[in-house]
DNA sequence: ATATCGATTATCT
DNA sequence: GATAATCGATATG
């Protein structure tokens, strides 16, 4: 059970992409299923600015599919990808422009038997069940249909950011992952040392 | 341990 | 018609 969760304000989405990418690790990404809860502690994201930035979706104006990002901040916009997962990003705004940030890898908290059953996984398999956009989806069985313009920030919402007050000690800066323009920007942001991060590694 | 590759489809050109 | 903000499986050293 995490510890009492804090809703984050809207004008927390409402700045630069960078800044909300910081401040967003440590955060809990939560999930209600009914009577299940499913909650796990954001631990990897990317950002990604808007018009100046060739690698965003946003990069070349709105369209039907990026329509939330033009929307107002702290509001899902989730994408199909390869024909097979999908992605969970937060909009944010940096002066009216559409950036957003990528969720990208969660260390499970809660309802971590349902994540697993979600993800096809046995339970003690940690580290497999939100290391990575795609799995992270899995996990909280979040897709387009559902899930897609649903407000982050309402208590409402049956898919929530919160805060339990927890602070990352150091974060990592490094270069983001899976794309093939603006690649040398420093956007991918991490809890350093944290092992829920997507990436190489070998132990569950 | 690292490298490469196929899956599978919404979206855009 | 081509591409994609990924994943898991297979091959190779």
């Amino acid at each position: 059970m995490p510890s009492k969760l804090k809703p984050v304000p809207r004008s927390f989405f409402n700045r630069d992409p960078r800044l909300v990418g910081r401040e967003l690790l440590g955060k809990v990404l939560l999930r209600r299923e009914g009577h299940a809860t499913l909650a796990g502690r954001i631990v990897e994201l990317e950002a990604y600015l808007g018009a100046d930035d060739d690698a965003a979706h946003a990069a070349t104006g709105k369209t039907a599919r990026n329509e939330v990002l033009f929307g107002p901040p702290g509001h899902a916009y989730v994408y199909f990808i390869y024909g097979n997962h999908y992605c969970l990003n937060v909009s944010c705004l940096r002066a009216g422009d559409a950036g957003s940030l990528l969720i990208r890898a969660l260390e499970p908290i809660d309802g971590i038997e349902q994540m697993a059953l979600n993800r096809d996984l046995e339970p003690d398999k940690l580290r497999l069940i939100a290391s990575g956009p795609g799995r992270l989806a899995e996990a909280l069985a979040i897709t387009r249909m559902r899930d897609n313009g649903k407000d982050l920030v309402s208590p409402e919402s049956d898919l929530q950011i919160l805060s339990d007050g927890f602070k990352p000690e150091a974060i990592r800066e490094t270069a983001r992952i899976g794309i093939t323009k603006s690649i040398h920007l420093p956007l991918r942001f991490s809890i350093a040392g944290s092992p829920y991060v997507s990436g190489k590694r070998l132990a569950d």
